[in-house]
DNA sequence: ATCTTTAAAGCTACATATTTGCATTTAAGC
DNA sequence: GCTTAAATGCAAATATGTAGCTTTAAAGAT
């Protein structure tokens, strides 16, 4: 059966979100780092977006349930979670930041006009095989694929245009 | 026998660069748009550079070779170069906009800490079958492998600080 | 329960990257 | 050469992201 998560909507269902959140907390202990509250409540915010927020739209959303929580502390906390792999940077065309709250293998769809993305959940793609890449020192933790192209937006648009 | 592109480099030889001007030069006269000097001085710095340049880093490039050209003039040539072909925006998981020289399929290994990535060429990932994206609207002309990791330099940043 | 230590938050200012609007220039067809 | 609309250059505006420093508060010790 297919999850929610599965489905490329991107938020997680209540359990889920708890046990990331728990994880969280786990993680921060063993690193001697703090599992604050401003942190508790940006990452219930990111796992709660849809796919790919970048950090000002994390940021946005923060504010509306904890409006005193600082811009600074948002960018800090998302890099964070990021680092300790909570959660994980998107690999995207764009000018921004992007982050992903799905850290399982999956895959992207990538309009390269107005760097939208969505997830693509392809099992032909989850068992490549990673080349040997000692040679440039990596340490190399996953993959992805992503399928380029342009949106149904930027096709109409486009049309447009040209019909003018 | 490999050519300098597939050996990770990013620049091109003279004949080869001289095509993709004339390439330009066709598509744009096609297109009814303007093949000018700033447009050719522009492709010919970012056909120059090594990999992955950002916006600015070709300012840089073409500021050097002629200091005339306008910062937004650079910017605004990168994206009709992407958005014609001649280049392509490249998927990263960082904050700026860059772009990528190589428009065959090849692939990238990718450090989530400071953004640095370079080609990576893999027989393997050649051959992967798209799968039907029509229900997203999607009209697909590529895609690309990203593998993802720490990079030799932020490894070795973070052993630093730990044994501090 | 309180104390201590230090990581993290908040604030302000700053830096960087990119975009926009508009007047001026110029490539490309006639 | 002449025309005209596309493209450039300039100045100013917007995001977006970062740094430095003071204050707050987690988390372990008492």
């Amino acid at each position: 059966m297919a999850t929610s998560s599965e489905l490329g909507g991107g938020d997680l269902d209540t359990s889920e979100k708890e046990a990331r959140i728990r994880e969280f907390r786990r993680l921060c202990q063993e690193r001697g780092e703090r599992c604050t509250v401003q942190r508790r409540i940006i990452l219930g915010a990111v796992l709660d977006l849809d796919n790919h927020p970048s950090a000002d739209q994390v940021f946005d959303a923060v504010a509306e349930r904890e409006p005193g929580i600082a811009r600074t502390t948002v960018y800090r906390t998302l890099d964070h979670l990021a680092r300790i792999g909570i959660i994980t940077k998107a690999c995207h065309p764009g000018r921004v930041a992007r982050f992903d709250v799905r850290t399982e293998l999956h895959h992207h769809l990538v309009c390269l006009h107005c760097d939208e993305f969505v997830d693509l959940d392809h099992d032909a793609f989850d068992g490549l095989t990673i080349p040997d890449t000692s040679a440039y020192g990596f340490e190399v933790s996953d993959y992805r694929v992503h399928v380029r192209g342009i949106c149904r937006n930027c096709l109409e648009k486009t049309s447009k245009e040209e019909s003018k």
